[in-house]
DNA sequence: CTGAAAGCGCTTACAG
DNA sequence: CTGAAAGCGCTTACAG
């Protein structure tokens, strides 16, 4: 009782922020026990610890982070690399692998700060290391090569990539997009179709070659050898898929196989501006949903990814690396199928 | 001579981050005098000043600005916030935004931490306001009666928003909105195109107020009326989108002006679906460009608004409020008109 | 122009 | 189980 009418008058008396110094004054009790109360390391009896949480309680406290940051040499900041050249089309990936991310580190008390990198212009995420702003990293995209990935081990923070890489030490997060496309791939030849055409983005993203790996790796498997000429890697603008569709409708190739939406969705309205059906003269599907082709009509075979998921899983295993737990060195996460009408 | 021999001594003995403590030892010097020759506070003398400095330079000396913070109460961090409940549409927006903000705060050693809100869920933000690990805020969307504009004014910190609010004392920076659309509109109406007909978006976001005061501006300074019944506010799906297109061909509407791209997209969609002819069946036109709408046939006319620019714009004045400098409440950017084959 | 000292609000050996 | 004290790396009155 008395208690708590001192944690009230404290209150009235000041209207600054609280301090750990503050709660030790009013209790009676060292500010060393305070900080072990509240961060649970160290002994310390039930009975005091209750007393100092009720008080926070009470009171509203809220630790100083700088004050913790300064003290533990840790900043509760991890930083989110986004690629400064990503095109519009890509935005949603990285958008909702950011989602995700804020989402994981809110929940456990951390800030994400974001830093665009490109290639060749890592400056932003030296500097931001050089400051010491953060404890670990998420990048989001890995390419050949990878200077960021080099900068980092260079500097020695703990970092996660969504995205293979060929270095074995790196701890990464992703989708199998190699088994993925594979699988689709595998399906539709089964169903009898076999002049297949891909179209993929940049070929210097692992991801582009995963998922060529894996168109490759089905016809290895069903004994089938893919026409080397309807492949088109480092597609990236709209005339050039235009020019690329009219040559595989002359072709007479039975099915598109895109990389991902956007390349589909315009792929999608050459065909309908030409007036061809899907899937009745060709077929078309996906190896990467994002909603841009939702609600289309024919609905369009794709596969399925959860990105805000990865975001969240990459984070958490982040965190857990900041935090000398044990991780795997490799996750992959699950995905789904969906097998629609631009195929049937 | 000596001074750089020492320098080069002193980093070879230590492996460890130098110190502000490491520099006052090593030139002699206490630490207060470098504190000063580094952030030029208070009187000093040009030739300890260039000794600090090229100490500096030489061992590549970083303040930590963990430590600043805490002597300084302040972070060196601001937030900007994402709506997350924003479509996969708006993203372009936001994402160029936080984009323009980046790079402003870089280039001003800040970071920027991303921050999740709708207009609900507050949490994040308070909870890293209560951290004190931001210095002020970029407000990207201002809703009507908006509860985080309430929240940072009750927490007293620094912020801006990118689009208008009705509280005056704000601070915000914008395209004019309501001014832009009304150009374009008059600019219509005197190509003699009057049955004009409106789709936009959310209306509890400001921009789509804005835009729409601006359509019923344009009518009103031509002496005309606009009929109200081909005015769509509230449209965010796709099949309602082909339902008031197909209502708007059967009512012979001349024009149909969209508030952003992404309805502006859709519409066109519908209308080559079902070989509708832009601009000679029906005229189109956009209030905001996004890129989603470039390399179209035909060529749309729409406004054009910088927006990685309103992000940097944005971040300077946050910054500038932040270090007390004196900034205007309001400022408007520059945006244009396009004015290209689909009003032809 | 320069310095000794206190302070920012925490944590953490060390001693009891 | 608890506390006094030093420390994290800066800044900033205050005194000279």
């Amino acid at each position: 009782m008395k208690r708590k009418e001192n944690a009230q008058a404290y209150l009235v008396m000041n209207n600054k922020k609280l301090t750990i110094d503050d709660i030790a004054l009013a209790l009676g009790i060292s500010k060393t026990t305070v900080s072990r109360a509240i961060s649970g390391k160290g002994r310390i009896s039930q009975a005091t610890r209750n007393k100092v949480k009720e008080f926070i309680e009470i009171n509203n406290y809220k630790p100083n982070i700088i004050a913790k940051s300064l003290a533990q040499s840790k900043t509760y900041n991890i930083a989110v690399l986004i690629p400064s050249d990503c095109n519009i089309s890509e935005l949603p990936f990285f958008q909702n692998c950011m989602y995700g991310v804020c989402e994981a580190a809110a929940s456990r008390d951390y800030d994400v700060l974001v830093i665009y990198t490109s290639g060749n212009e890592t400056d932003n995420l030296e500097r931001v290391i050089i400051n010491n702003k953060i404890d670990g990293v998420v990048v989001t995209r890995t390419v050949v090569d990878d200077n960021v990935v080099k900068l980092l081990k260079r500097h020695n923070l703990p970092f996660v990539t969504i995205g293979s890489t060929n270095d074995p030490e790196v701890i990464r997060i992703d989708h199998d997009h190699r088994s993925a496309c594979c699988q689709l791939t595998r399906l539709l030849i089964r169903q009898g179709i076999q002049k297949i055409a891909l179209i993929g983005g940049n070929n210097t993203h692992m991801v582009t070659l995963n998922r060529y790996q894996g168109f490759l790796d089905a016809f290895r498997l069903e004994k089938l050898e893919p026409n080397k000429d309807n492949i088109y890697l480092n597609v990236e603008n709209t005339s050039t898929i235009d020019d690329i569709t009219e040559n595989l409708l002359k072709k007479d190739v039975e099915c598109i196989l895109c990389m991902d939406d956007v390349i589909c969705s315009k792929v999608l309205y050459k065909l309908q501006k030409e007036h061809v059906d899907v899937p009745d003269r060709i077929k078309l599907a996906s190896f990467y949903n994002s909603m841009l082709l939702a609600n289309q009509t024919p609905s369009i075979t794709t596969l399925d990814f959860d990105v805000k998921t990865l975001g969240v899983t990459s984070c958490n295993i982040l965190l857990d690396v900041i935090n000398s737990q044990e991780v795997e060195t490799k996750t992959y996460l699950d995905y789904k199928i969906f097998e629609l009408d631009s195929t049937k």
